[in-house]
DNA sequence: TTCCTCTTGATACACCGTATCATAAAGCAG
DNA sequence: CTGCTTTATGATACGGTGTATCAAGAGGAA
């Protein structure tokens, strides 16, 4: 039931996995598609209950955490951790490296919209951090917005 | 065993409450004594530990979670998200309105540094979000770094 | 006093995440 | 193929985070 666009950020999913010599399994790929698939952020237990769903299977806890860390680690997912969801990156079928995104979510109806901001602005941000002592480690920001639909209501 | 400042603090605290109608009572005041005091950001459970422990009684956490609701609708305490912990706001003792904070938070000690960035930074992130199509709701920004100390082992 | 409002208590529960031990499946040496 | 090692997944149980709901106390106003 995938779009061949899903479809085709699954192979390219794939191929990312091989070449650092790991594995998409079956259950991972099927969380990843859940995930590109979603039109907002999914909370643990909800791609959980999503997978169930799919599959007549019950999976444990446990085993989604793992595999979402997995898919983190690969930079296939990226986790809000100001909400506690998940969401898959955007730029798996990139072919360059990407920096680290940004987080742009609607607190009225939740949807998230992942973006690259302007260098100068986060080189600017980690000065600011530099002149308070301290030295910028991830530039993954998660923003609190209104999208352009919830603003207009 | 307060310090001084620290009852200084608490006094102003006071008067803002009052200002806006508000009733900074004993146990609100006792919370944000414990979060003063703190030399790091404390989990709400944290806060009931140190609350129970210090009165005897046993704070149920409905109470906690309401009375630290309070402190930030005060501007009192922030609550940062991606850690789900509570901090004391440090500019109480300010008499101008202040802007959103920023926090930086050392992903090693779990230390938090609240920071005023450059206005001129936070516009141009705002203006990226709107080139993105959304609208910047709260600059309060949670970022992932290394103190001085951590940073140089 | 009586009423109203604000604050706090108490119980129960739902959701988020992990520790631990066990099982299965895939590669690899011999 | 056999046995060994590594990696992936299952199962159970538990602890941390947060809320729904109903009840009780405390203080002020008429």
């Amino acid at each position: 039931m995938s779009s061949n666009s899903t479809q085709n950020v699954l192979d390219k999913a794939q191929q990312k996995c091989v070449s650092t010599g790991a594995k998409l399994t079956s259950k991972r790929s099927r969380l990843l598609e859940l995930l590109i698939d979603s039109d907002k952020p999914l909370s643990a237990y909800e791609v959980i209950d999503r997978y169930n769903q799919f599959s007549g299977q019950s999976m444990p806890p446990m085993s989604a955490y793992r595999i979402l860390d997995f898919l983190i680690s690969k930079q296939l997912v990226h986790k809000l951790s100001s909400e506690n969801k998940y969401v898959a990156c955007s730029h798996i079928t990139c072919e360059h490296e990407h920096s680290v995104a940004q987080f742009l979510i609607c607190r009225s109806c939740q949807k998230v919209k992942e973006i690259m901001i302007d260098a100068g602005i986060m080189q600017g941000l980690a000065h600011s951090v530099e002149e308070a002592g301290y030295q910028l480690q991830s530039s993954q920001l998660e923003l609190d917005c209104l999208c352009q639909q919830c603003a207009t209501h």
